[in-house]
DNA sequence: TGATAATCGAGACGGTACGTCCGGTCTTGAC
DNA sequence: GTCAAGACCGGACGTACCGTCTCGATTATCA
């Protein structure tokens, strides 16, 4: 998906994919999921939904997986703007915009679905890895890094821990639905994971974090 | 789960059930689950591996949801005797325990088969919250409220969150593999969640977090 | 069926056979076949319809043609007493005992049921020849060979054949329900039928039959 | 049955129906019938027998029925050209015919499952009586028509009546097996119903039979 | 009074078949 | 080369019956 190179457009033989055939796809799949946990998610049920042929699904994705990765990204803002300066304010939002997403069953939907594929198909699961996993986690680990270069947090924390922390809890909810994911959880999350950061040797900078709320 | 007291054993009506039967078809399915990802967990297979009819599997487990979970559940120690008192030693021994049952790639699988088919099904959805996740929540629920009882931690902290942020993590791992559940990662979970809770130095603990409420 | 031998009542070792089970088997088959058509007749059925267990039928009857056959039998007069003076009386007679049988859904269903039967399973084909289709002909037989010797028809007649036109559009109409079987069908098939009986050289004896209209 | 007509042969969307599957899956059944009698005869071993998918089946053939019916079909004659000028020869040659197809156990076979299955499920029923029973009915009506207007037969006899003496007891013999079905029997047959047409000697025929209408 | 034995209901058991759904691939004619 | 349509094989689904079997309980005859 959006390839940095602009790849010098090769000339297209033949007929050129239709753009409405693509759409519709997407549509369909869309309004399939939506029907949340309603029977499993076919390519059959959203060619026939997409009045597609499935060879026309095959053609732009090899896999289940692929297609569902294409949604989530649909779900994405195009570039992810990370303001740096306050890993604590960075965080914060993060999460709510998160939290926000998860609010919307086919968002749900479509992680849920990712996530079982995933689990039978390897080649889903590398996608999951590549595509969602790894580049929240890259982001988060900048920030981090970032935050340790401006003096907002000490040096040798566990980074890779903290992701999992973060990270690992919204998952949790989502594939097992115990407990809610809303504001409130958001903001008990970080109120936990903050003193880990924070909390320096010396008097841990709290002054910031306390004029924000 | 098994409640103790026989319940009155009803007076077993009919042909009794072959216990050969019954251990033939989880021993299938444990070999089958064992080749790992290789395909998807079939009725139809298990049945045909255990040279046993389907009828005698749904006889037994209306779902293949159930049929995991009696899987899972046999790997797990009949009572859960937990030491309460000393927390911090209690949680190592369970996160420790989880890592070392983790390692086992039939104990990964079945527990992926099981969030893999709860994300369908609304009734494996329910045994795996009844089954699975609850207990493990309210043994450490129940852990932790004791360790306020005893005064080993602070009143007034989060129990709900500090579960998220101890099972989180693990099923993150388990589900996207994009690191290992070892030794090294339950030391590193545990001393990223332990300041959370034993906040204060000395005793009666009182710490900026509290403040933060 | 009715042995001829009394056969010197052997001892009876063990409990007796329940005769209230034999009839609320045999109730629940007829119950049955009376929704006729209405899916396959089969032991699983009558068994879980007479409150009976399945191993109590097949000690009876070792096949599901053998009760039918059972339940054809019950239907029939227990003598079949034969007035042989008049070949003309008796064909109406029987050919019209006939049809009201076969007015019965009942009936109609327990003959189609064991003709299906009989087209798949040799035991039941052979049950049906020897129970069903050799009696009736051993009758007509007789009937043709007394209608000889007392000179109602004359000698050298196709007797077989005969049969052949008695019996075949019976079963012709049963089997296909081309054409209703009732009091119409079987005077139409005499009045074809009788010319071939008394089509003797000299005059036929016309008048009885005449007089009986 | 297949009209001559063809009927605007709509455009043939999506990939056409591959003859090869088509003629597997008939001589798979073929020979399953040839093994006459043993076991029932199975869409599953068909499919099986055939290297065929059960899909590839059920969408060419809704039923097992109209698979026997096709089957049926295709032992047929395409066109049935009925020479009227005679009905004595032509009612011997039908009869000849008939007898010599159902000489063959495969034929044997595929009317016999043909007629079990009618007997449970209406939709092979009807079937077996637009596609078997009517057309012969048909044809020989017809043939006893033009026979009383070319003045072979007289006016005034029972042509229904006639026609279940000619084709019951084919079915009888066919479906009890209580006497062979040979040219012995083919000519009995044609000897005991003929008298009943061209009663009367000479010509125009006026008898006794007509008589007792 | 027991021992023996066949019955009873319930229901487990391995099989076979049912008819449907989906996965991914392939094959048409039309564009 | 794409498109919709839809055929194709394979595999799985969950259900229904088949005829046999195995239980504990019951009910008779024989010793």
């Amino acid at each position: 998906m959006t390839p940095p190179v602009p790849e010098t457009t090769e000339p297209v033989r033949g007929r050129p994919r239709n753009q409405q055939t693509h759409q519709a796809i997407l549509e369909a799949a869309r309004s399939l999921l939506n029907r949340e946990g309603e029977s499993r998610f076919s390519i059959e049920q959203v060619a026939s939904a997409a009045g597609v042929s499935k060879a026309s699904i095959y053609r732009r994705w090899p896999t289940k997986g692929a297609l569902l990765i294409e949604l989530y990204m649909e779900g994405l803002p195009e570039v992810i703007t990370v303001d740096a300066r306050s890993l604590r304010s960075e965080l914060k939002r993060y999460l709510l915009d998160t939290v926000e997403r998860l609010q919307n069953p086919l968002w749900r939907s479509i992680l849920r679905s990712l996530v079982a594929e995933g689990q039978y198909d390897p080649v889903t699961a590398e996608l999951l890895r590549e595509r969602v996993v790894a580049p929240r986690r890259a982001a988060g680990s900048h920030l981090l890094q970032h935050a340790v270069a401006t003096g907002q947090i000490p040096a040798g924390l566990d980074h890779e821990l903290i992701l999992d922390l973060l990270f690992g809890p919204l998952w949790y909810r989502l594939l097992f639905e115990h407990a809610p994911i809303d504001n409130d959880f958001a903001e008990r999350l970080l109120r936990q994971v903050e003193p880990l950061l924070f909390s320096g040797s010396s008097p841990p900078p709290v002054a910031a974090s306390r004029r924000r709320r």
